[in-house]
DNA sequence: GCCGTTACGGTTGAG
DNA sequence: TGCTCAACCGTAACG
């Protein structure tokens, strides 16, 4: 029975990878789909090693090559509602004292005045909207603030929509023996863009949370390495080089266990992220937790020590050739 | 064959 | 509580 919102099973790509519609891919593949782009190795390998369709691994290094992060957006919610009733109140304000302000030169007020910032400026149609809707009548003055507006308006904070959020929130509760993703690991949130080099950069809020010096100026991969083995989190793990090339670069075999990978099986149900939740930790196992059967999935045959969650799957499991984890 | 792009079907979460 | 909407996801296909 699967947890709720976990979903049960999964489906599998042309390459033969296991995958989770509509669901981020594991932050283990993730980091190592960029690792090995790291590492010299073309998008196209990386794709068939990892089976991970080759428009997914180009999506990841191009996020990755843009912000840094190689963590996921931030899934679900609303953006801010920019026109707050303090917004409206100062538009009202420009409009009232020149009527024959355009809708522009309201922007410009907006921001030059400290009202709103960059982030949460609104646009010139939403503005002449606000105009049109609600300030249209003046002689409808205090509406705002006897009708609409809350006796004790919300505060507008510079970053006006949930700064600190937690990505991606849990609805499911954690395994007994499985340890959470501690707090300070939770990804920052911040509209509109999600992706701002210096913010959403899951790697570098986390680290630097683990240590002042570290900065991603000096990022490293042997310093996340670290960091890993720190929070102890299969989110990050990943298998150290095993096997290199003269050159020092890793072998392809080195992350992919070729035997352990079956061949194509038409989508079956195959659960493929242990343990997968909304929950940063959903990738996350702790050492001491196992699943009931004592068998072990990896979706894509990592070196991910990365537990069966489902818990009324050994039936269909046993029904089909088993994704073995390649290294447990 | 490689790779960037995009349509598609799906999940998620705030309002 | 359930719905809507807009964000996100990865895959598959196209050029």
């Amino acid at each position: 029975m699967p947890g709720i919102g976990e979903p049960a099973f999964g489906e599998v790509n042309q390459l033969g990878g296991v995958f989770v519609n509509g669901r981020p891919l594991p932050n283990a593949i993730r980091l190592r789909i960029v690792e090995l782009a790291q590492l010299g190795i073309r998008p196209c390998d990386i794709s068939r090693q990892l089976r991970v369709s080759h428009g997914c691994v180009s999506k990841i290094l191009a996020r990755y090559n843009e912000t840094g992060s190689i963590l996921p957006g931030a899934i679900g919610g609303s953006k801010p509602r920019v026109t707050t009733p303090t917004v409206v109140k100062h538009i009202r304000t420009y409009k009232q004292r020149d009527p024959g302000i355009f809708a522009w030169e309201i922007r410009d007020r907006l921001l030059a005045d400290g009202v709103c910032d960059k982030f949460n400026l609104p646009s010139v149609s939403s503005i002449s909207r606000i105009l049109r809707n609600k300030i249209g009548n003046l002689s409808q003055q205090g509406q705002y603030e006897s009708g609409k507006q809350a006796p004790h308006p919300p505060p507008q904070p510079t970053l006006p929509y949930n700064h600190l959020y937690s990505y991606p929130t849990s609805k499911v509760p954690t395994p007994p023996g499985m340890p959470t993703l501690p707090g300070h690991m939770a990804m920052h949130r911040i509209w509109p863009s999600s992706h701002s080099v210096t913010d959403i950069l899951g790697i570098r809020s986390i680290t630097e949370q683990q240590s002042n010096s570290f900065t991603t100026d000096n990022f490293t991969w042997s310093a996340l390495r670290a960091l890993v083995k720190t929070h102890n989190s299969a989110a990050f793990i990943y298998s150290p080089l095993k096997q290199t090339t003269p050159n020092g670069l890793p072998t392809v075999n080195s992350y992919v266990t070729a035997p352990s990978i079956p061949p194509y099986h038409p989508p079956t149900q195959v659960s493929p992220y242990m343990g997968y939740s909304a929950t940063t930790s959903a990738y996350v196992t702790g050492p001491t937790w196992q699943p009931a059967s004592g068998s072990a999935l990896s979706p894509h045959s990592c070196d991910i020590a990365t537990p069966l969650a489902f818990k009324s799957m050994a039936a269909s499991r046993d029904a089909i050739h088993p994704v073995t984890a390649s290294a447990l």
